[in-house]
RNA sequence: CGAGAGAGCCAGGCGAUCGCCGUCCACCGCAAGGUGGAGGGAGGAAAGUCCGAACUCCGCAGGGCAGUGCGCCGGGUAACGCCCGGUCGGGGCAACCCGAAGGACAGUGGCACAGAAAACAUACCGCCGGCCCGCGCCGAAAGGCGCGGGCCUAGUCGCGCGCCACGGGCGCGCGACGGGCAAGGGUGAAAAGGUGCGGUAAGAGCGCACCGCGUCCGUGGCAACACGGGUGGCAGGCAAAACCCCGCACGGAGCAAGGCCAAAUAGGGAGGCGCCAGGCGGCCGCGUAUGCGGCCCGCCUGAUGAGACGGCCCGUCUCAGGCUUCCGGGUAGGCUGCUCGAUCCCGUCAGCGAUGACGGGGCUAGAGGAAUGAUCGUCGUCCGCGCCUGAGCUCGAUGGGCGAAGGCGCGGAACAGAAUUCGGCUUACGGGGCUCUCGGCGG
RNA sequence: CGGGGCGUGGCUCAGUCUGGUAGAGCACUCGGUUCGGGACCGAGGGGUCGUAGGUUCGAAUCCUAUCGCCCCGA
């Protein structure tokens, strides 16, 4: 287990930062969530999950918060980003490494278009 | 063994690594914060938000109306629509369970279709003279039937027929009006209590017996009510989860309540310094008043300064006409409210019980885009699937099907996440044992 | 934390207050009309009234609980 930690600063905790990232961002659609990415302002990449009462009770969302928070912590670092992910249905059924997979395969799609 | 009923219990354990949120201690740092260590970190429903309270702000002389809720009796409680004990009613063979369980002579309205009639008694079909005496017939008797006479009444009218002593009267039949009756028929969810006997012209609680209902008395009980006895009488449909009446309770909003600190920007108030002219308005003082003087707050016009367009002038446009100090409100944001409380555990006592009193011990999540997680190992429980052994049961029987119990392997882990805090209710849901009831089998 | 609304044929809605027959439009099926289709005319089929209890002789309607969806305020 890389020795990675996910303290508030590498979070996001506003409105307006979500916000900003939901105004400024750009999208990429992955099988099991969908990330917005906008240019970060702390030295680290930044997380915020968003989960709607679409997804299910209240312990079907934290679930899948966990499950990012968790992911997102194990990966390494991807810069100064701030990242808002939404999980959809299908993540509930998802195995650990096809999610991680997933995720990553989203962030690339960020990558190669930016060093154009 | 099967089916069921009740009260309560648990909510996987242990270990390793990496994380998250508070608390305490030590060290570093001006601070923000960082490092290390110790210890804590979801529920029985945290859920739905259906009731009741605490707490906070607002309102409030007192009372009433309206509105909402509750509704057998007694008790418990801070309070309740909750709980406990009882009564009555209902369900179940039983253990036991369920019940919005006040009032329909206070009033208003409703009861489709059918039916004569749907709530107040009425009458569509239908049924109907009485008492007494004598004689005859039938019968074992009780009694029944017929004829004649007398008395009472409950009849009136019309038509037809017959008879007589014929301007009238009598009898019979039919019809109309009137009278007695509410048993039977039929409709309906429901129509003056039900069954039986007596009774009658026909009938009827008209009388009687039992049941039902009402009322009075006695006994028991705090009471709801129960039991027993007497008496009178059959009063009176259903529905108040129709409006309503009666009794009781309730001021409103909600932790995004409320309190504290408070950036940037704009605006408000006060003071000091500075500032051209005119007009209008405003304020102050004097004066009966026209008015005069002062303040320089607002608006307008002119002039002034700077800039842009332009090679320059004219011209047009834009900007400036204040600077500074202090104060108060208040947004973002931060802090607080925020977890020691009608608290939890154990024991004793009181009480059938809900619960209460006393004694001892404990501190047990406090986040805020919102923590309590992830991965791995191991042990245990339950469920599903597959394989092996297989008591036994069974069929169309050299074969096949079902299958208790045991072993092995694989997979899965119910409902669900604190959001100010409690007391309840309701709903969702996995598991194990205990007690009780009924049935079957064996001893 | 608090408040409000909706759920009825395949679709959009009436009917609920004031309880007894569930109805309209579009869609669907059949027939007619036309050389054929559309339009039109005629006939017809189709609804556990979200779910579960209760009140009532009788419930889409009244009451209680529950499920789902939508909206609003602080």
């Amino acid at each position: 287990m890389p020795s990675h930690t996910l303290p508030p600063a590498r979070r996001l905790r506003r409105r307006g930062e979500f916000q900003r990232v939901f105004d400024a961002g750009r999208r990429s659609h992955g099988r099991f969530l969908t990330v917005i990415a906008a240019p970060g302002q702390g030295p680290t990449a930044r997380l915020g999950v968003v989960a709607s009462r679409k997804l299910g009770g209240a312990v079907v969302r934290n679930r899948a918060k966990r499950l990012i928070r968790e992911m997102f912590r194990t990966s390494s670092d991807a810069g100064p980003v701030d990242l808002v992910v939404i999980p959809k249905t299908a993540l509930l059924e998802a195995s650990r490494p096809a999610l991680e997979q997933d995720f990553e395969s989203a962030l690339k799609r960020f990558r190669v278009p930016s060093k154009q």
